[in-house]
Formats: structure tokens, sequence, C-alpha cells
DNA sequence: TTACTTTTGAGACTCAATCTCATTAAAGGA
DNA sequence: TCCTTTAATGAGATTGAGTCTCAAAAGTAA
């Protein structure tokens, strides 16, 4: 845990931002799990642990470790981003069920690649990317 | 544009929804480009031409054309669902710039098979996938 | 400790989208 | 054509995720 106090001071520094509880409240809470959660799931989570931060805060916080990259965000279209922590996973993407919410992650190399031909075919310069699968689960289908 | 009347009258006849003005007047205007824009823009185009849909009405149709596979919903995160009719275009996916919103369409059909093998390897049924690459088009980069 | 600047909290606000419910109008008989 | 039934519509209220405001609190550097 330690690292992870570590992790956000240093990227705090690089923005020159400032270290403060609640941005390490906000930042301890999201690397409790690999789950894929919302920002008022992480704001409840905080709030009923007795711990005072601010909607607003949490809300700002979860921007800030976003843009410094320590947290991912995901859009899943339905109206409510979700946050995952980047501490030791790599780059992924998701597969996720319409039934019960599960959601697995997947990475493949060959799509990737395919990916940044496309890009080139097309002349743009990728920042990012959302690929997403939804369908049934093997629990669902 | 006689097709579309009657696209649109069978895909509501299938799903035993009845065929009214104001579900015509939204299809024509989806119709009329290959945009992608939002359910706002396609509501103010037709309050502006004088016809008289509610805005209710508006997404409410967007909806059933959705559902019924005449239009596409195109989720890019930022908070507004785009909409784009399926006349005759086949599948794809958009390459999108952050910069000016320039939005672009691919399809890579060994993509599309290694997405199929991602599935079938994590035994999911798929019933729809996102996938759009964010980025800066060859003239904001 | 002071002076300065950033961050926070509470609640107001925004905006896309949905809901409510009284009114209107398709659709299929008679 | 006229009924009857039932779905669709319109106006405006409501929802809900997320953002903004601004006074108060708390880092930071000298």
């Amino acid at each position: 845990m330690a690292k992870n106090i570590q992790l956000l001071k240093d990227g705090l520094k690089n923005e020159g931002l400032r270290y403060t509880s609640q941005r390490q409240i906000v930042w301890d809470e999201i690397c409790k799990t690999d789950d894929h959660r919302d920002a008022e799931d992480i704001y409840f989570k905080i709030k009923t642990s007795g711990q005072k931060v601010s909607r607003a805060t949490v809300y700002r916080t979860i921007d800030v470790l976003v843009k410094n990259n320590l947290v991912r965000k995901l859009e899943l279209g339905d109206g409510r981003n979700r946050y995952e922590n980047k501490l030791d996973s790599s780059h992924h993407d998701h597969i996720v069920c319409i039934q019960c919410g599960r959601i697995d992650e997947f990475m493949d190399e060959n799509i990737e690649k395919l990916q940044d031909e496309i890009a080139k075919k097309y002349q743009f310069k990728i920042v990012r990317h959302i690929h997403q699968l939804f369908g049934l689960c093997r629990d669902c289908r």
C-alpha cells in the first residue's frame, strides 16, 4: 500500500498538484478492488466507511487520477462512467454481459496491430480507443 | 423515398406498432443525411422546419427505429448518443477526431473474425460491439 | 508565521433523457 | 362510415450523472 501512496504523490507532483488526504482516500478506495465501479459507487463506499470526502471532490479526484494515468475510465454507454485502477494491469479491452453485468477483460495483439494499420490508412494519430463486446456470458446464454 | 416509407411501415408492423405521421417525420429527417447526429439535433431540425413533433416523441421514435434496426445508435462517451440511418450502409465502426469531431467509418474483416474468436474463448454470445478509435485526424494532428 | 495559491464542501445548477397523464388518433371490426 | 379499443402523442415535470460556484480550509514556500 505504501507503493500506492508514492504513486499518487508522484503523479500529483508531476502535474504540480497538491497531495491531500481526500485524494489519498479516493485513490485508496479505487485500489481496493479490481471492479469496474462508477463514481457514485466509489463515493458511497467512502461515505459509508465513515470518511468524509464530498461528492464534488470524489468526481474531481477521479478526473485527476484518470488524467495522470493511475485510473482508467470505462464508457459502457449506459450513462455512467466506470473506473478501474491501473495498478498492475496492462492494456486490455472489455467483454460485457448485458444480462448479469459481468465484465471480463481481453487483449489481442493482432487486433491492436490491425487498429494501427487502420489509423495509418485514415491518417489519424490515435490517442485512445474503445473496444467492447456486448453479449451473454456462459451463465446467461 | 417511397422505399423508406415502406421500410418504416414494415418495421412498425413487425413489432405490432402503429404507423404515424410523427414517426414518418422523424425517420425522414434521419434519412436525409449520413451524419452522426444526436437526438437534440434531429429534434431541432424538425422543429425549425416547421413540423410539429414533440421532443418526447422524437426520443421515443428514435428508440423504436433503433430497436427495429433502421437506425444505429452510436455511443461516443461524451454524454450524447448519436444516430445514423442504416439505409444502405453495411456494418462499420468509427474513427473519431477528438479535435474537430470528424467521424470516419472503417470496417475490417480480420478484426471481426478475431472478435468472434475472443467471444468463443470467453464463452460469450455476442449481440453487439463497440469499436472506436479516438485521435487526431490528418487536418488536426 | 505570513502570504499566497490550491483544494474542498455544500448545494445550486446543467443537460440529456425519461416519465406522467390527459388528450388525440390509428386500426380493425360492425 | 362510424365505433370501440388501444397505442401514440404533447407539454411539462422529473430524473440522474456530472459540473459549477464561492466562501472557507488547508497545502506550500519564503
